[in-house]
DNA sequence: CGCATATCGTCAAAGCCTTGACCAAATGAC
DNA sequence: GTCATTTGGTCAAGGCTTTGACGATATGCG
């Protein structure tokens, strides 16, 4: 879901609804496109529901959307190719990383549910990349590890990967790209307020 | 997927593996979490593959995991209550603020694939929240707009995520917010250059 | 030691994503 | 007007996600 990259050159936009019914017809004389889009909710996000905290819109808006185009590239240009995907190649990475680990553990690292683990582990055992083994710790555990044939393709594919990330970061100045890492961090610490959900 | 929010209050990891196959065996001492695993994986890619431009790594590691964080939060306790599902959201998040739009539009402000709004229309069109009509400008298109329960539901809806928006960006002052979003946008037309994959 | 409770991995069902394919309609060249 | 090419939406297959449930194993209390 990678959205063309050159606005605002997208086809225009259908006429604004009549008035009367629903909310406020859209103001915008030009066409909205992917990059207006985000702009044009702040605004109509506050006309349609005065008391929006439309910095909080706009931030939520832009994080998701970048990370989207970010994870499509890499998915569609590096891992896919290799008939992988991207949970699968996330998962890779942590084993590559930690070396075996636990399903439960791997989950965890890798920021996924346990049930997503599992499933994905049955795809990349059918690849000949994971292998699975009973835990000596725990009765109830298995362990997962990476074949040898999954080493290589690891290191492989994050190689490529990694070119990939390089491309992305080369946008922002290391000092930018350093600044975006923190308040990227501070913005993951609030999950440590109550309020906000978590596993 | 949302991680656990407390590190490094994870239990231990299991021991790193033998010396001699595979990797570099980890050499953290302490156990890893959600957390130290983006330094961990920062340190052990370096090691695993000399030549890796780490500070992309860490980069795209942290952005895709804030976002999952912050997507898994809202998704989990705004939109599954109500028997949605986040795309299913952004659809109407799209359909709420531009109007009525033929399908390929909504795809492109979506920032989602024709199939993925075709088949994710059919759900929201079960659920009664929008409808299809044949385009009259084209007879290949299809018009989705908003039903008036729809048009209600997201506007409660989007009451109920702001606020949860609004939770989270307040873990950032207002200019480390403008600074976040600037630096994010610039990270995103990353993708005009010819190199990046686009749809 | 017995038993209640918690934990681990998997299962099932349903929804969402991708790619490739197909059919109908639109477009543009000649 | 004809025809080749492009476009729009849907379909199908396969993979990934979620929630809730289940059986086996572990834990801790009395």
């Amino acid at each position: 879901m990678t959205p063309p990259a050159d606005p605002p050159a997208a086809p225009p936009a259908e006429p604004p609804p009549e008035s009367g019914a629903g909310p406020t017809p859209p103001a915008a004389e030009e066409p909205l496109t992917f990059w207006s889009f985000v702009d044009a909710a702040v605004t109509r996000t506050a006309r349609q529901l005065p008391g929006t905290d439309t910095d909080a819109t706009r931030l939520v808006l832009t994080l998701y959307r970048v990370t989207n185009m970010v994870v499509y590239d890499l998915e569609s240009s590096v891992h896919r190719p290799r008939g992988w995907s991207w949970p699968g190649f996330r998962l890779l990475f942590v084993l590559w990383l930690a070396g075996p680990l636990e399903a439960g553990r791997a989950a965890e690292l890798s920021g996924m549910s346990r049930q997503a683990v599992s499933a994905l582990t049955n795809t990349l055992e059918r690849q000949g990349l994971v292998s699975r083994a009973p835990s000596a710790r725990d009765g109830r555990s298995v362990r997962l590890s990476l074949t040898d044939t999954g080493q290589r393709a690891i290191a492989d594919a994050f190689a490529a990967h990694n070119e990939r990330e390089r491309l992305w970061a080369a946008s922002l100045s290391a000092e930018e790209q350093a600044t975006l890492v923190r308040l990227l961090g501070k913005l993951g610490s609030a999950a440590q307020h109550s309020e906000i959900r978590r596993r």
